[in-house]
Parts: C-alpha cells; sequence; structure tokens
DNA sequence: CTGAAAGCGCTTACAG
DNA sequence: CTGAAAGCGCTTACAG
C-alpha cells in the first residue's frame, strides 16, 4: 500500500503500481492483464492475478475515462422517485444499459429547470458518455443547448419533440392512448362518455393530448362532444371522487368514464361505488397508466398501458445510436401504448 | 477547443487548458478562478468568467477526484426501483446529500449478491467517497469485506446488525412496531387477534421479527398465543385474500387482523367486505408499512408507519461521520417507528 | 513477452 | 497577482 495522505478522508487504495512494485513487473505489465489484452507469460499473468487478490486492487475507472474519453457508464435523470412511472422506466433502462456493457447512475431533481442543469452538469462532469432524461417542463432550450456542448441527450416524454445535434427524443403516443380507450367505451355501447381530468393548469402537456385523443374518438363514433361531460380536478384519488359527484349529478349523467389517470379512475370507482352505481354495469370505466393497483381492486381496472420497461429500453437504444452517430440527425420517435381491456369496462 | 481525436465517440470537450490559451493565462490562473481561491486581479478574472462562458467550459471532476481523493459523491445501492420502502429512502437520501454538497448517485441490482458486488465494485471504481445500501441478505460478509478494503459502507435494514471498520448499519425496529400494532388492537378491547403473515420461506428475516413482537404484546397483555390465528400467505393483496378464507373459516374467527404489510391488508379488506364482514366493527384491521393506498381505500387503513425519508437522512448522517472519522468503531442502530392510526382499527 | 516515456485534465505546493 | 513543475492512476503508442 502507498504513501501516507493524513488530509484524505479515505483509506490509501492500491494502485496498479502497488501491485506491479509488489511482484516485481512494470506497471504497463500488470494493466496488460487487468484488461486480458494478452502478451504476457502464464506465468507472470498468475503471479499478478494473485497479487491483485492479495491486495484487494480495484483498478480506478476515472483514471481510465479520462485516458479513454469514455466511461461506459450513462446516466438517468428524473424528478423524482415517488412516480411509479420513472422507477419502472428506469428498470428498463438498468436492463438494456447491463445488456451493452454499460453502467446506470440515475439522480433526481425534483425542484426544476435550475436544479436539473445542475445534475446534468454534474454527470458530465463525473464523465458518463450520455444522459437519458425524464425531462422537465420549461427546459427545452437549455437542454438543446448542453446537447450541442457535447452531452449526448436522450428525452423521454418531454412536451414537444426536440431536433438538434447530439440529441434524441421519445413520446409515448398519448393520444393515441385515449382515442383507443374511447374507442372502446364506443364499442361497448356507451354514448355519454365523460373525461374526468387534470386541471389544465399543468405545465405538463399531457392532459391536451389525452383530451384531443378523447375528442377525436368522439368524433370518429358522431358523438357529439358535450362540454358538460369534461370534469376537471386535481389528478389524484380525491379528484377523481370529485368529478363523479359533479358528473353523476348532471341531469344526464354518464354511461362512461375515461379517466386522466389510475389514481382519478379509482377515486371514481369508490365514489360510484358509494353514491349505488355498479361498474360497469351503470358506469364503465377507463384509467389511464396501468398502475400495479389496477388489479388490486374490484372490479379490476380497464386501463392504458405504456410499457414503460420497453420505453427505458428504446431510449437506451436511441442513446447508443447518438453515441455511434454522433453527427446524425434524428428526428423524434413515438412509442406505441395499449389498451388492458379488464373488469370495469 | 483542442486536439481531434477521431476514435473517440465524445465530441472534443473544452478543458482548462484551452481557456487559459484563449484568455491568454496560465492554466493555474484559470483553475483560481473556478475554485474561487481568490488572488486574482478583477480584469483577468472577469475575462476568464468570461471564456468559461463562451467555450461552454465544465471542468473534468474525475481528473479533480484523481488529485483530491474525494469526489464529494456518494452512492446508493438498491434491490429494485419498483420497491416504494426504497424509493423513498433514495428521496431522503438524496436531499440530505444535496444539503452538506454531495451528490448522490444511484443504482440497483436486481439479482443478488453476485451483482450487488460488481456494483459496488464499480460505484467504488467511479470514486465515490462511500456507499448506502439496501442490502441484500447472504451479502454480508462480502460487505464486510469490501468496506475493509477501504469502501465506507452504510447497510439499511440488513438482517443482522453488522461491526467492522469502515462500516455501520441502521435498522427499522420492525419488533417495536409489531408491538405497537397489537398493543393497539388490545386497547381497543380485541381479544382474538390475527396474525396474518409471509411465508416464512424468505431469506429476509423480517417476518420473524414481526412475529415476535405479535408474542411479545399478545404476552403484555396476558392473551394465550394461539397458532390458529396465524396465517401465512404470499405477502401480496392475493395472499391477504388468502389469509381472511382461512382465519374467517375457523370455529372461532378472530375480531381483529394484524398483517405482515400493507397490501396483506389490502386484501384483507377486500375479502372481508366480500363475505359480509363490517370493518373495523366485526374485524379490527392494521397492516404495516403506511405505503400511499392506506389512505386511498375505505376504511383508511390503519398501519404501522416508518418514515422512509427520514431513515434516508440518518443514514447520510451516518455515512459522513464515518467519512469524518473513519478509525472509530461503532455500533449498530435502531430507528424508531409509529403507528399511524386511521378508520380500520 | 516486457518496459520506459508521455499524457488524459486537473490541483497542490513552491517561486517569483 | 501570476506561472512552471510535478503528480493523481492509468493507458497508448513505441521499443526492445
Amino acid at each position: 500500500v502507498n504513501r501516507e495522505r493524513p488530509t484524505s478522508v479515505r483509506r490509501a487504495v492500491v494502485t496498479l503500481a502497488d501491485v506491479a512494485a509488489h511482484v516485481g513487473v512494470s506497471p504497463r505489465t500488470v494493466s496488460r492483464v487487468v484488461n486480458d489484452q494478452g502478451g504476457c507469460s502464464d506465468e507472470t499473468r498468475l503471479r499478478i492475478l494473485a497479487a491483485i487478490d492479495e491486495l484487494g486492487y480495484r483498478p480506478n475507472l476515472m483514471a481510465r475515462s479520462l485516458l479513454n474519453n469514455r466511461s461506459d457508464t450513462i446516466g438517468l435523470v428524473g424528478r423524482e422517485l415517488a412516480d411509479p412511472f420513472f422507477t419502472e422506466l428506469a428498470d428498463g433502462v438498468q436492463r438494456a444499459a447491463r445488456r451493452i456493457g454499460r453502467t446506470m447512475f440515475f439522480a433526481t431533481t425534483d425542484e426544476g429547470p435550475a436544479r436539473q442543469r445542475e445534475i446534468l452538469t454534474s454527470l458530465q462532469g463525473h464523465g458518463v458518455d450520455g444522459v437519458i432524461v425524464f425531462s422537465i417542463p420549461g427546459s427545452e432550450a437549455d437542454l438543446l443547448h448542453m446537447a450541442e456542448f457535447g452531452l449526448p441527450l436522450v428525452l423521454v416524454n418531454t412536451n414537444q419533440p426536440l431536433e438538434g445535434p447530439n440529441i434524441a427524443t421519445i413520446q409515448a403516443d398519448l393520444h393515441d392512448g385515449a382515442v383507443r380507450a374511447v374507442q372502446h367505451l364506443v364499442e361497448r355501447g356507451r354514448k355519454r362518455i365523460a373525461f374526468a381530468t387534470d386541471r389544465m393548469t399543468t405545465v405538463h402537456q399531457t392532459a391536451p393530448r389525452r383530451q384531443a385523443g378523447y375528442r377525436k374518438a368522439l368524433a370518429n363514433a358522431g358523438i357529439r362532444y358535450d362540454e358538460r361531460l369534461v370534469a376537471h380536478a386535481a389528478n389524484t384519488v380525491e379528484g377523481g371522487r370529485e368529478c363523479v359527484r359533479r358528473l353523476m349529478a348532471l341531469p344526464k349523467p354518464p354511461d362512461a368514464i375515461f379517466a386522466y389517470n389510475d389514481l382519478m379512475a379509482i377515486g371514481a370507482l369508490q365514489e360510484l361505488r358509494r353514491l349505488g352505481a355498479e361498474v360497469p354495469d351503470d358506469v364503465a370505466l377507463v384509467g389511464f397508466d396501468d398502475i400495479a393497483i389496477c388489479t388490486a381492486v374490484v372490479p379490476r381496472l380497464t386501463s392504458v398501458r405504456i410499457d414503460r420497461n420497453l420505453l427505458g429500453e428504446r431510449a437506451v437504444a436511441l442513446l447508443q445510436d447518438l453515441l455511434e452517430h454522433p453527427d446524425e440527425s434524428r428526428g423524434a420517435e413515438s412509442f406505441p401504448v395499449e389498451l388492458i381491456v379488464r373488469e370495469s369496462s
């Protein structure tokens, strides 16, 4: 073990040079063994491996990155871990990254664009080869700028598709998801299909995309759009309850409800039961996101599923492509969704 | 911008030397400005800052770490992101780390001890100052070994408390949580208190700790332990349903159920309703973990809460202490839990 | 099959 | 207030 370093918090750590000295060869030879480059007698090789084991040598990957200008590492950045959408995405990213020999590091940025920039700068500084960002609305210009200055970026579910050097975007097709959900309710013979949605104040532009799909499917089916059947509330369980109270108090209440997300759908389910309405007989119900609770409620909830694992894997593939062909510009990619029909409709 | 490097996947990146050349000063001076060390005329300083902005210079943190032997970075390692327990812990870690000027990187290891070791080695190689591990059972010896070889480690909710150089553990007091839950049911006047628990086959030793608390609280209250009131099933919603079917079929069914976790409690709730039993009037119900759904079900679920955010913050404090005083050995720390009483009991 | 030299981007003493 | 030198741990050409 090497020199004293009293100011350091870390214990002195074994270096390649320590191993070389211990065996009595040059660092170059140890390096060759560590990197499996061959060109080394079996005898020296075994002695070196034994020394590595004995001393507990671990290569310093930062030193290596400094030379190679690559770390085989990618970053993943999202708002908050509490969001199940994000965690499943992350699991997909993790698996796909591993398959191509990359390690994923992961950081969250709860507080908006400034913090996001800070995290991305930190990741870049620590040498990640590229970053997948589950982006914060309002940070688009910033992200384009960072990509241009050398940090390859894949944006997942950003508001607008972005184009530029060193950047790619992929978005779940929320519009199509809403179309499918409403079309399914039409096929079930429903005529008065309500939409229980988020308050539109949010900066996340997902509600408008879903609502556009809702209107499109109604139009396709020749059903007139009726503003009274669109209820706005918080996108939570309580918000879902609130929407149902208002919708069921209408002179002509709905015979189906398409909810902005599953939490609202579950709130709607609870409130419908309380009001004595049967699901799906009196009111059919479709949620969005297909979170785990969908199969834990009675009746089990029909929902629009985004395969978040697959979305994560796709994002890794895009990033890899970006890293291999940095100079090609590429369009925004759309990610398909599917409708999972269960008992609530 | 510097030299051509055709083999690199990364775009050529601006270095400190580039900035120095652009302004016409030595790298040393730029370094001083970047690190706010003073000792530089305001005029040069401003010119340097302008150049940094114009060229888009970002310090290479790996090079810096190589010199300092510290990165102000900590790692967090867990099984899978899908586990809400872990994500809330992570949010606490993230916030606490940030408060002391550290960046948290995060990695998952779904597949057991071998993979965990791989991830930890990678984190160490990338220069993290220490790691918080939400550990995998069976990896204890390995973790002790890694700590001894220079990677400071804090273990959260490990099976056994571990002691050794460079290592600390913290565990939620599951035993006390179970005692409180059952004591609460006793105070509510319940006499036949069942325990719906996990199959004990699991390597995670949490079920026995909860069961010991259950027995302890019964003994405290002078209630005889009755093996027939302990039902085992999968620790899922479906498992909870299964336990209730068996328990309510007993000659003398229970008047209260303490569940291994909230998922089982929610399954129990559904099945009790299906059987026509009122909660809490006929059967009182207490869960464990206090996951989000507890307040979304009707009646809202009483549960044992582990403040996972706080647990995460505590883990960071322990790690920081370990980094500042590497040579002190320390005991295992116990983390208190609380009972959140709601409508189900 | 093995080694001496140079350098990745940066900072830490040391001089002026 | 500013700079030249040395070195963190490693790898990449180049020699032998």
